[in-house]
RNA sequence: GUCCCCAUCGUCUAGCGGCCUAGGACGCCACCCUUUCAAGGUGGAUAUCACGGGUUCGAAUCCCGUUGGGGGCACCA
């Protein structure tokens, strides 16, 4: 490894949004450079000017962002390797590749698409199998071939592999040594007869440039290492250390796409995920603190990171293991910050609540919190929850709760007990713990299993068999409520 | 076709030659707690470590091969 600082960039390109694959890459360079004190760079590789969009940079710099995933270097905080996006670094690119040629490392050639198109079907059928550029062009005298080039005729330039190269190593941190033979390179393009940089050139020159010194990407890049090796020895630049990542899949085993359901970073964000979780889980998905830790948050990441511990093997992306951590995230949070970041924001989104004019005190809020918290894996759930609170003296009551907990035979004179017990309870008394402690002795009293008390009232109060404790519902809802709730209920009781 | 990568419970993984009759987590099941649902606690089922050969006193761990997946071989990134 380098004992230069570390220094490591992530460089979408801007012809989508930014995906879980991409997002875990981002998340990997970012904590590899916390853990080791290094620079993290974001670079926008739009060189493909016909699907990238300002857009989907802006996008993409959102979802960072939510992701907590901070640069040292880049767009909107600038930095001394400017500029970072590729479509303002051409003149780079063009001096770059002047100089190669110059050196004799590159060379133009004149070859057509379709001449290139028919040597690759000859090489083909007579079962060559280097089926590569045939190297047409390299040998043209410099001059010559520069007068064709200013007498305007097309021309592409490419890199000049050198025959006598041998193996070439790449040097993987997950990997270890990967060889390749140089022979099986072909003299492929740098630059395109419109005059731009290809993908294999630009990212090297920039990389060089920027002295990044781990290239952290994902595996289906490792194949095109050796061919960008040659670009950094043709440079003579050093070659970086790389950490080829396996791929993140769906649950039929296929590459994680449209089909899996939300691929992209804002989908999660928009479903009420935490930032905190889905980096946790993310990070997770083809690396391990260890053998035994499931939760590790974000400080815990950007210290223990490290590359020794990143997976080979290609990772399903399990739905139900990011609801766990998120979760885990949420149990974690205590009542007011709960309230404040879960539950109040849910119930403005879902019109339950107004923003800035809470309609009950903080009190009420944490006591809520302490009540839907360990029931909520994910944001939204807290809603439904809520909603009964929400309902005045109307509750919606639920057919098949009413059926079964109510519309049953002694449930009147379980529920006109109920009344009477909560009715000796004052305005000032109204708390979960005596309204639990006035239901507690009633079962005993009338004959009747607790079960059936219970959820009557239960049913009653929150139009559900299934709600967050009694006492303390009834205590959000008020005295009134609560007694106006029981008496609607008592028609409909057998 | 060719080159390269990968292979431990359903899933994410621990494992870097003896501690492994393979550990943890999600999910699943049961029990405890309990007025419902959760959360929490306890326990359980699920892996002939893809297969076949070696090397070794000893292999999930090293080597070779096979099979199965994946990726590259573009004037895409």
């Amino acid at each position: 490894m380098s004992d230069k600082p570390v220094r490591v960039r992530f460089a979408p390109s801007p012809t989508g949004k930014l995906h879980i694959g991409g997002a875990r890459t981002a998340i990997y360079n970012w904590a590899f450079a916390r853990a080791n004190g290094g620079t993290f760079i974001l670079r926008i590789d739009d060189t493909d000017p016909t699907r990238s969009t300002d857009e989907n940079t802006q996008v993409i710099l959102r979802a960072m962002r939510w992701l907590g995933l901070d640069w040292d270097e880049g767009p909107e905080v600038g930095g001394d390797y400017g500029p970072y996006f590729q479509t303002e670094r051409l003149d780079v690119y063009r001096d770059a590749a002047r100089k190669l040629v110059d050196e004799g490392r590159a060379y133009y050639c004149f070859c057509t698409p379709e001449k290139l198109e028919a040597d690759r079907k000859a090489a083909q059928e007579r079962h060559d199998p280097f089926q590569g550029y045939q190297r047409t062009c390299r040998d043209i005298d410099p001059a010559e071939a520069q007068r064709r080039v200013d007498a305007g005729e097309p021309y592409t330039i490419r890199i000049k592999v050198p025959q006598d190269r041998g193996d070439v190593v790449v040097h993987d941190a997950v990997h270890g040594d990967v060889t390749f033979n140089a022979r099986e390179l072909d003299d492929f393009i740098i630059f395109r007869s419109d005059g731009t940089p290809t993908y294999n050139f630009a990212t090297v020159v920039d990389d060089a440039d920027m002295g990044i010194t781990h290239i952290i990407r994902g595996d289906d890049h490792l194949s095109n290492t050796p061919r960008q090796v040659m670009v950094y020895e043709a440079l003579g630049a050093p070659v970086p250390v790389f950490a080829h990542i396996s791929m993140i899949l769906g649950a039929d085993g296929k590459k994680l796409s449209k089909r899996h359901g939300a691929t992209s970073v804002e989908e999660y964000r928009d479903a009420g995920y935490l930032s905190d979780a889905f980096v946790n889980y993310l990070a997770l998905l083809g690396w391990a603190l260890d053998g035994d830790t499931t939760i590790v948050p974000r400080d815990v990441l950007a210290s223990r990171f490290s590359l020794d511990h990143v997976s080979k093997n290609p990772a399903t992306f399990d739905p139900e293991k990011l609801d766990w951590v998120n979760g885990q995230y949420l149990q974690a949070m205590d009542d007011s910050t709960f309230s404040s970041e879960i539950l109040m924001p849910q119930l403005v989104a879902a019109g339950l609540e107004s923003e800035g004019t809470p309609a009950h005190d903080s009190a009420w809020y944490d006591l809520l919190s302490s009540l839907l918290k360990p029931r909520t894996t994910l944001a939204p759930q807290v809603v439904e929850k809520a909603r009964f609170l929400y309902e005045g003296d109307e509750v919606t009551l639920d057919e098949k709760s009413v059926s079964k907990n109510i519309a049953k035979e002694g449930v009147s004179a379980c529920l006109e007990a109920a009344r009477e017990a909560l009715e000796a309870i004052d305005a000032d008394g109204w708390h979960a713990e005596a309204i639990d402690a006035a239901l507690e002795e009633l079962p005993e009293r009338l004959g009747v299993g607790k079960r059936k008390v219970f959820q009557a009232v239960r049913v009653a109060e929150c139009g559900n068999q299934v709600s967050p404790p009694l006492g303390a519902s009834m205590e959000l809802l008020g005295r009134d409520t609560s007694l106006a709730r029981l008496t609607r209920a008592m028609p409909l009781a057998g």
